[in-house]
DNA sequence: TAAATAAAAGATAAAAAACTCTTTTATTTA
DNA sequence: TAAATAAAAGAGTTTTTTATCTTTTATTTA
């Protein structure tokens, strides 16, 4: 297995997702909206992958966009309570809520796997992590600098 | 986002090779060897990608085989004895283990990404799932047929 | 209304992961 | 020693993920 960056529990895809909301969410409560290129660069992605995931973000509901001079993405106040979830939901869908830890078809009571009972545990507190984590949660640590949201 | 079958947080080859080494370590506590058919088809995995895995394994020194008839895969009381986390790190590497949640290309202290500390105790937890989990403990519960490795 | 700006959409392209097939090598046993 | 067995190795293929490029549509402002 060869690995040229290192690859997490989340996808590409998701992490990129999660540091440019977060990175939405901290110009949007400095009143701004920001562009593609801007989100890009701040959060170490490449610009036409990361266009595509906020499209996708963006029809969803997830965060909001308006084109023109002075548009780009955005979130109001409601979407900066909304938990980071919603956004990895979107994004990897529902198995890392409930899938089975060894790749079963099904995670059971009745039919668990050997990792069962510690993977519940696991899986557990990723959710608590990602339930707990409200998109804005984060805005005064990455305005004030002591948070990063690129390499 | 689309999603046949669901996604983990192990690659589906993590996947196998974890249902597979269990699955091995069963048979060779009742003291017989198993070939690459019988153990795809307990876990429900691909032959001949199984094959593969299993080779890798195998030149790790994570698993032993031998050819010819009576053959196959087999682990001795040592290897009974070695955590899951050497065959996750084997196949995944190691930033399961210290990488960060957000894909920063570093997880430190002095430049954390938001989810640093939330994300340091999931991976603190599952490197002690991983840890604790050594390679024979659910031979009784597999032989018993009270844990399962196939979908 | 024209020019500039910026996202949306669509069509590809490259890379990695997942999976398959064929040939070779080693071992056993009849 | 010949036949059978089973893993090792190597060379593909397919699918998914990641990434790029181009065109279109909407909005703003000058
Ligand atoms: S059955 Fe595998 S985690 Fe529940
Ligand atoms: S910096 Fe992201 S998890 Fe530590």
């Amino acid at each position: 297995m060869h690995l040229d960056e290192p690859m997490g529990i989340f996808s590409k895809t998701c992490e990129y997702a999660m540091r440019a909301v977060f990175y939405i969410a901290q110009k949007s409560e400095e009143g701004q909206k920001v562009g593609i290129r801007e989100i890009a660069l701040h959060i170490n992605s490449p610009e036409p992958f990361l266009a595509k995931i906020l499209q996708k973000l963006s029809k969803d509901g997830l965060i909001l966009s308006s084109k023109g001079p002075n548009g780009g993405f955005y979130v109001d106040s409601g979407g900066l309570q909304r938990p980071l979830a919603d956004i990895v939901r979107a994004i990897e869908g529902d198995s890392i809520f409930t899938g089975c830890g060894m790749g079963l078809s099904y995670c059971s009571e009745s039919n668990p796997c050997p990792l069962h009972e510690d993977f519940k545990k696991v899986r557990g507190q990723i959710v608590v992590m990602l339930q707990n984590t409200l998109i804005g949660k984060f805005n005064e640590g990455l305005i004030a600098g002591q948070l990063t949201l690129n390499k």
